[in-house]
DNA sequence: GTCTATATCCAGATAGAC
DNA sequence: GTCTATCTGGATATAGAC
């Protein structure tokens, strides 16, 4: 059912790895955490890490999919239980914020990594399921006419485009105050943009 | 009066490697970029390199100390040359999308790399001056009046936030046409979003 | 100032005992 | 399945002639 191409067995010792490797990745970056980082941080040994996972790049790719899974049924959720467009993209915002404070090292790595640069076969983050899924919540709100005709990817950028922003600025020190305290202003912003 | 701490002297030799580097650093990754493949793109050899340049990371750092100034004074430039937040604030818009598209490579090295990675002491690009600019342009507005009042730093995420959101979709790929095409929609749903 | 040749280091990855 | 010890390549950076 899964699409994965990697998938991997989940053991005790593979979620000290993938926890241990998302946080070296995201405080560090990829390429400055070395296996031997990984080893020492997690307690589980060069020899059994290359047995799970092919390589540095299996770790990353077992990372991300597992995030992007995550943040797929997320949204899935968020669309089965709210109705209009307007509530969907405002719980979604809600959601990411959320995730945010949380979990600061999963938005880091899901939203601001170069995937690219590591695991070269994957497709940007940006055409993964959760963001068309962002998009589809706009599209969805102009077929039922609660957000005005423009071209769709506008206006998914102009719904979103704050909050995303926001999220930025908070992973990088700017902004002192949790993000769901900015939740009303920046939605007011957001959905006067595109509001008929 | 330039406030950089890697001053490097500019000769043809220079301008080649930091053209070279640019562009590998923006389409493989500083860190899948080796000196050899720079020696390659620019003709300028490995001794030449590390005679000009400290280290490998002294181009990055030269090159994004270039790059910052440069967009310095382009804002510079719309600040003198536009009264009103309203047009200010388009004009950078606009300016943002015409480099994107004409220089796809410095916009990638100045949004979308991780910089902390590889110059570990520089700030976020959030806290660079041309993103100070930004932000005032959008103060100032509230200061007169054009636009509501509210967390500065919401509004500009606000004004901004989707326009930088499409740059990204455009260097991703996922945009087909030319960012100037998407300028007058974007800009009117950035601007409904904060105006009074 | 520019080049080639080379030293050094350490990362990623493997072998093979337990 | 888990570990330690080890190999190997290639990267950064230097030496020193021209």
């Amino acid at each position: 059912m899964a699409t994965t191409t990697a998938e991997i067995k989940r053991t005790p010792a593979t979620e000290q790895v993938l926890g241990a490797a998302l946080n070296l990745f995201t405080e560090q970056g990829f390429f400055n955490t070395s296996i031997p980082d990984i080893v020492k941080a997690s307690s589980v040994s060069t020899g059994s890490i290359y047995h799970y996972f092919r390589d540095k790049e299996g770790i990353a790719r077992s990372l991300y999919e597992t995030l992007v899974e995550r943040m797929e049924s997320s949204f899935s959720e968020i669309e089965a239980t709210h109705a209009t467009a307007h509530d969907r993209c405002r719980a979604a915002i809600a959601l990411l914020f959320e995730l945010t404070e949380q979990e600061p090292a999963v938005m880091r790595f899901m939203l601001f990594s170069r995937h690219k640069e590591f695991i070269p076969d994957q497709k940007p983050v940006c055409s993964s399921r959760p963001f068309v899924q962002m998009r589809e919540m706009v599209v969805a709100g102009m077929e039922s006419g609660e957000v005005r005709e423009m071209t769709p990817i506008v206006a998914a950028s102009a719904v979103f485009g704050g909050a995303l922003r926001l999220i930025q600025l908070r992973l990088d020190g700017i902004l002192d105050a949790p993000l769901p305290d900015y939740l009303d202003e920046i939605w007011q912003c957001a959905w006067r943009s595109v509001a008929v």
